[in-house]
DNA sequence: ATTTGGTTGAGACATCTTTCACAAAGATTG
DNA sequence: CAATCTTTGTGAAAGATGTCTCAACCAAAT
């Protein structure tokens, strides 16, 4: 176990997760590879494997104890504690942000809105009043935060990118739509919701 | 050319594409594989080999004429034209996508939204009125609509996605965290902030 | 005209990822 | 208890993806 494991399998880990999860609140207690395979259309072999990275969790003849399951993938994860994180860019994406719900029982909670134009610094924001960008280094710093969501315009992107490092933020989620130019330690995930259409116009006839 | 083009593939093309808008963008007339690839963090030679796919765009010792390769590019996803795409949800996030001006411009035009709350049915979001569900099946009959965007709570996602298909839709891009269960000749793409975040966590220390 | 430097496209090769197949072990049934 | 069924974890095989290398080609300079 615990070698390198592959960025691939890491990927599949928060979906088996989220599954499970799932099957938890369907009121189910076990699981197996085969189930959750089917639920996912990911071969009962690949989650096997998957899982095998960092030990044996199942149980050969009955399968997969779903809270310890459960357990164990928050503790690969690192999400079995709460993440601060912090968000730029208070428009519709950011208020949306802002306002879901989803974050905080699956290991993050937004610390701290940051916004440059003056009509929206200030402003209160679900529980948060919004700051000025150049606020942005001594929160960040002072509460250790590690994680930031970008929602600026592609533009503003880069920039807010190089602040929110430069005050050792290491992973980037960036909803705008282009690529940002990183030190190797920083992880960047993408979101753009056109690129995601466009991979599936393809196949249209 | 054009045998089986792998996914991964097709994947990438839309980066490409939005990478080279950027370069047009910024006054470049020409690119190399090696220039695209720096400012992408992917080796020159899966660009050369992932666009030899769809014959020879390049010309040797100068490399891609920009326009003629963005345009190639269109016309490979099918992003020559305009899609129109039916949203549901009409929440937060469904008004964040509803106001979004980035569309446009990329091939993708929002046709119509959908909501079951009584609050939202009626409700004036951007240039669009929300329809109720029951409408769903006739207006995207109507229009001829194969892609849509789910913007519901997860409880609701596949009763949605079905519903969807039903009418004819072919392409889903998904914001509910959920996997949704569709047959084999509809292509979906997901996006849960929270699962890229999660697939960030195993690296911070 | 020749040389130099740069670039593509593609076959060969290397690496990474997934699937197969089965021993080992727990559960269930008669 | 014995036979049967189910399921995991894993080494081996197969398949998919990415990189290397270089011939062919183009542009620019001398």
């Amino acid at each position: 176990m615990s070698h390198n494991i592959p960025d691939i399998v890491i990927g599949r880990l928060p979906i088996y997760l989220r599954a499970l999860t799932r099957l938890m609140n369907e009121g189910h207690e076990v699981t197996s590879s085969h189930e959750l395979g089917r639920r996912l259309g990911i071969s009962s072999a690949q989650i096997r494997k998957d899982l095998s990275h960092f030990g044996g969790f199942g149980k050969q003849g009955t399968g997969y104890q779903i809270t310890y399951l459960i357990d164990q993938l928050r503790q690969v994860l690192k999400v079995n504690r709460e993440w601060e994180v912090a968000l730029v860019g208070a428009g519709d994406l950011g208020s949306a942000l802002a306002h879901y719900r989803g974050f905080s029982d699956r290991g993050f909670r937004i610390a701290c809105i940051f916004d440059n134009s003056p009509q929206k610094v200030g402003k209160q924001i679900s529980t948060f009043t919004v700051q000025p960008l150049n606020e942005l280094s001594n929160t960040v710093e002072e509460h250790n935060i590690r994680i930031a969501m970008i929602a600026v315009p592609a533009e503003k992107a880069q920039e807010v990118a190089d602040l929110l490092i430069q005050a050792g933020v290491r992973a980037i989620l960036n909803y705008a739509p282009m690529n940002l130019n990183v030190p190797p330690d920083v992880r960047v995930q993408y979101i753009d919701p056109v690129v995601q259409l466009q991979r599936m116009t393809f196949y249209l006839t």
